[in-house]
DNA sequence: CAAGATTTTTAGCTGCGCCTAAAAATGGAA
DNA sequence: TTCCATTTTTAGGCGCAGCTAAAAATCTTG
């Protein structure tokens, strides 16, 4: 794949890091240990991306995306997303093993194959994992009411919208526990499930519609 | 992609130059053609692909695959055609813009997504330009009687069976002219083909069947 | 607030894949 | 067969993206 993979990929740790925490500057170490680099190689993209005009770079304090930088990251998890739904929805993938694979796709250049893919998918609104596809223009679709399981309190009803990025170990388990995108879980299940599960799995209360199920 | 790309680039460019002449010993001037670069980088990746194990170069006469070599060329055939195949009977492009693309996602390394994609596509024998598809094992289907039109001598009836690699403005002119896999071409009709074409256009014979189509 | 601990950048290095220019080998013509 | 033109390799250099070690800045803590 092109030579920029590398930089494509600074740009999306950029983006992802930036989205997750209340100050959007992210730091070289955070980046590092996302990317599996060292913080001093991560210094020397960001530069490289301040020269691009698709970061700031604030010499001790973090970079954050420009709004060029921004389109660009939703660019490539938009393709991201969508392969990992072709490979789910299409080839039958598990959705534990689609990850590095699109993870390689995602680097593919050509505007044509992104709008083409999302048509042949039928311009599908998350992935496999429940994570929102950004649309061409890089909106998203307006989501619904979703938090952290482990934030739930009192224990109720609820129904799994998606998970976080784990591992792929961690993604098989719950597959063979049952859980998949739309499992409703009561109570005592939640209490049964391992602890760190609760921080991956994304919910929203549901209320009980009377069936037996 | 990764950093290898160029070296499977390599190794293709290898075998596809040493399948189509007699002598399997490829020049580095014929491969930095082929590739776009110049000789004396040719020189350098040949000798990286020598200490792999994956070709024999003979300095001052040429380079050659060895078996394992030639096994890897034609996994990556095998990908890249598999790939077009998808492009073309998956997404609706036309023959014409499929090759850039697939020279991208050849490079994909993953063993699983290449069953599940040939699967998906019902196990293609050859691709939308008519080339066989290598099986997983490194053979092909046996081919019919096939040979470029030029050649074709008295002219007869004829049909398409695949057209051999040129400009994308080439085979887009094709296809305007309602060229395609398993069209049938009358000898006047031939005739009126561009010469350049005839040097492409890989047909066999065909018996008039009797029918006024 | 000053000193030490921690984080981050700079300096200097490596391997890869490309380049140009120069040297070496090959092969054809006199 | 000898010399010259052509092909090919070697030499030396560049940009990219990674690394470690050292320097610089920031944060923490007494
Ligand atoms: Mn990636
Ligand atoms: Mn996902
Ligand atoms: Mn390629
Ligand atoms: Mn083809």
């Amino acid at each position: 794949m092109s030579r920029s993979s590398q930089r494509e990929d600074h740009l999306k740790a950029l983006y992802a890091l930036g989205e997750s925490q209340p100050s959007s500057w992210v730091s070289t170490t955070q980046m590092a240990s996302h990317l599996g680099v060292k913080p001093p190689s991560v210094t020397a993209m960001v530069q490289v991306l301040a020269e691009l005009g698709w970061a700031e770079h604030r010499p001790y304090h973090g970079a954050r995306l420009t709004p060029t930088g921004r389109k660009l990251a939703l660019s490539l998890v938009r393709k991201h997303r969508l392969w990992e739904t072709f490979l789910v929805a299409r080839l039958g993938f598990g959705w534990e093993e689609v990850h590095d694979i699109a993870e390689q796709l995602e680097h593919v250049d050509s505007v044509e194959l992104v709008k083409r893919l999302d048509a042949y998918l039928g311009h599908p609104q998350s992935d496999p994992h429940g994570d929102p596809i950004p649309k061409a223009d890089g909106t998203f679709h307006p989501e619904g009411e979703v938090f952290v399981l482990a934030e739930l309190n009192p224990l109720v009803r609820c129904e799994v919208k998606a998970v976080r990025e784990g591992s792929d170990a961690t993604l098989s388990a719950m597959s063979a526990k049952g859980i998949a995108l739309g499992s409703v879980l009561m109570p005592s299940q939640i209490e049964a499930l391992p602890a760190a599960w609760l921080e991956q799995l994304m919910v929203c209360k549901t209320v009980d519609d009377g069936s037996a199920d």
